[in-house]
DNA sequence: CACTCGATGTTCT
DNA sequence: GAACATCGAGTGG
């Protein structure tokens, strides 16, 4: 007999979404993973946010790492929907991806900016003891936090360890805006970066 | 706040 | 040799 408890419900991190759900028109999936759980689980422990900002990266678009041909750096993006694609900038930092369209298009989301959800002393440990607000608000801080880096590279979004969860996302009014970074001759006017503009993780105010 | 700049190493021209 | 889908420390209002 379950007897009455105070404690809060347990964290369900639920289970991967789908590749369907990835093998559709970029701009469309990097919308509908706004309020979707990423996941990443390890012996650590679970680390996971609410998605809050993403970038679509298109064929032609010449801010695409794939726009001018497969390379050894972006052939992940010419696989599978699905692809997890991480590379390394400026030396230092770790970005996420997440393959897009059928096999052989080189299409993905970045995901920019989550919403800390769980394992947040863990990411805080990782980032430096840092604020809640700055665990997570950037491309490059939010895998620091959840300890992504290119041994996930070529790896599978929709298997563990590190996935997006079916959970049902969170709904809020979505704001579309150029994107973050990119020099004046890569597509730096392209109305490509979407945001649950009441979030208060953002990389960058709407 | 806003803005500048250095870190750091791989990729591309 | 230059550029890079960034971050954080430092400076100056």
């Amino acid at each position: 007999m379950e007897t009455q408890s105070n404690s809060p419900p347990e964290f369900d991190p639920g289970k991967p979404l789908s590749r369907d759900f990835y093998d559709r028109d970029t701009t469309l999936v990097a919308q509908e993973l706004l309020g979707r759980m990423l996941v990443h689980r390890e012996a650590e422990g679970i680390t996971a946010g609410i998605i809050v900002e993403t970038e679509a990266y298109l064929q032609g678009d010449p801010g695409c790492h794939a726009a001018r041909g497969q390379t050894e750096r972006n052939a992940p993006m010419f696989g599978l929907p699905g692809t997890i694609y991480v590379y390394l900038i400026y030396g230092m930092h770790h970005c996420l991806n997440i393959v897009t369209q059928p096999e052989g298009i080189g299409e993905a989301v970045l995901i920019r900016a989550v919403e800390p959800a769980c394992g947040q002393e863990l990411m805080q440990r990782r980032r430096g003891c840092k604020h809640m607000q700055e665990l997570t608000t950037g491309p490059a801080k939010l895998t620091d936090a959840m300890n992504i880096d290119l041994r996930h590279n070529f790896g599978d979004i929709t298997t563990n360890p590190l996935y997006v969860s079916n959970q049902p996302p969170i709904k809020g009014p979505v704001a579309t805006t150029t994107r973050i970074g990119l020099s004046p001759d890569r597509g730096a006017d392209l109305p490509l970066r979407y945001c649950l503009s009441n979030s208060a993780y953002l990389s960058r105010p709407v």
